[in-house]
DNA sequence: ACAAACCATAACCGAATGGTTATGAATTTG
DNA sequence: CAAATTCATAACCATTCGGTTATGGTTTGT
């Protein structure tokens, strides 16, 4: 039973993968040919990389012609955020802090 | 320059690595036998996962006799908290909430 | 129609990694 | 002292994984 987190944590590992991720999340919609631009590896690892993205339901894609876009789905980081708080909590205030506000403010 | 989440995401994408820093922090305190009895893997391996987690510094150790109690350093998190709050922020509006009710109480 | 652009897939390679067993060092226990 | 316990390290193995080049399928542009 591999936990939520698991794929999540392996897909993010690898920096190349997760450089594309974060780039995705600021910069919005993006291609194929221009992610690889600025990736450092070749166009056939990025196709990759966002297989594997997309596998994680990290990110998306729709087809415009002959470019492919895709986008980032940050909500599919929920069982990280769930896991950071479960073992965050043990030690930062601010996290303890902040869920029991979450919790009188929205019960 | 790699990231300081890098090590980090590295470092927990491993499950039965993960599983041995969760069970450290749920529980304390723990020696390396008790742990290798609830790893599934070889007394060696539980070793060589403490190691990879004490590089990271999410583990620290004291050696009493000839056992070596290791335990959880839940505060090298932090950077994955950071990242976290940088990529989870554009689509949970109660992360967004709170950060604005922290940084309002907590100036 | 043809050439060029965009992307995904296949085939392949070397390095990294998770796992094992074997061994040795240090400490307790009988 | 001898035997047993606890742990770390070494040597080794199989697999995974990030990377490449090569290729083919669509779609756009001339």
């Amino acid at each position: 039973m591999p936990s939520a987190a698991d794929n999540l944590f392996r897909v993010l590992a690898d920096p190349t993968r997760r450089a594309i991720f974060e780039r995705l999340t600021r910069e919005g919609d993006q291609t194929v040919h221009a992610l690889t631009e600025r990736a450092g590896v070749s166009q056939p690892m990025v196709s990759k990389h966002l297989s594997a993205l997309k596998r994680a339901r990290l990110v998306r894609n729709r087809r415009k012609g002959r470019e492919t876009h895709y986008h980032a789905r940050p909500e599919a980081l929920a069982p990280l955020v769930d896991w950071m708080r479960d073992y965050g909590r043990f030690w930062n205030d601010r996290f303890d802090r902040l869920e029991d506000l979450l919790k009188r403010m929205d019960p």
